[in-house]
DNA sequence: AATTTTACTCTACGGTTGTAGAATTAAATT
DNA sequence: AATTTAATTCTACAACCGTAGAGTAAAATT
């Protein structure tokens, strides 16, 4: 099960804090602000679903990520390359550089970067 | 207004065929294929949402895409990139080169086509 | 101690999505 | 001409989503 767009938002303070409370969550939102009860069942569903958990603290949660950013957004790629590359990577990084609006300075370090991990191969 | 999950499905097919009736759409489909009015009930939606059109032939419609791949994947990507790193490709491409599996070989095309990339600038 | 604030649960309501049966119509086949 | 097939619309229903009010409880403030 995943997340919805409005949960993955609300996953995106989450890691941005590592943890917080209520208080924390609507502090972090921009305005609009949500109410307070809809962050209340956003929360719960995402529990309902496993990617956050919390600790007692006194009178309040803290709540916590279960899954990290990296592995969440990992899953996510890889869903839209296997939906729209046929499953290559390499497809996608070829369409990517292309359509993507890299400035050349950051074409050269994202070279650099490559070059990088072809040498940690 | 955006595609949802089965809608995005359908789209792909309809990309891959550029134009489809809907007995092609149906074959096309994988096992276990959905019903006949489950993909009319999909198409019907996706035209309201300004995402596919249709010509009369005959006695059937032939449906084709309104956006086109490139379109819709950037913004996805764009989406994305905002949502999850902060808006800056470079932290996303970064990311990807990492993160991705790519092989010793794929990371050497993709690191020509960077190459050609910037010579394009 | 009384009042206000904070966090939470329960409930809810309208919108979207996944899925498809029933009914209809038109074309194709027998 | 009668029957079968294909495509579509209409209707429907359960799950999921965005959003938040009402109610409750506990902690903080006055």
């Amino acid at each position: 099960m995943s997340l919805s767009k409005s949960e993955e938002q609300l996953m995106q303070l989450l890691w941005e804090h590592e943890k917080a409370i209520m208080n924390d969550l609507i502090a972090a939102y921009p305005d609009p602000k949500p109410a307070v009860t809809t962050v209340a069942t956003l929360l719960k569903r995402m529990r309902d679903k496993g990617f956050v958990d919390y600790v007692q603290l006194g009178r309040a949660r803290q709540y916590y990520p279960l899954v990290d950013k990296q592995t969440y957004f990992s899953k996510q790629m890889k869903g839209m390359i296997q939906n729209f590359f046929n499953n290559s990577a390499t497809q996608f990084a070829s369409f990517f550089a292309k359509e993507t609006d890299l400035s050349k300075e950051e074409l050269e370090s994202l070279k650099k970067l490559i070059d990088q991990e072809i040498k940690n191969k």
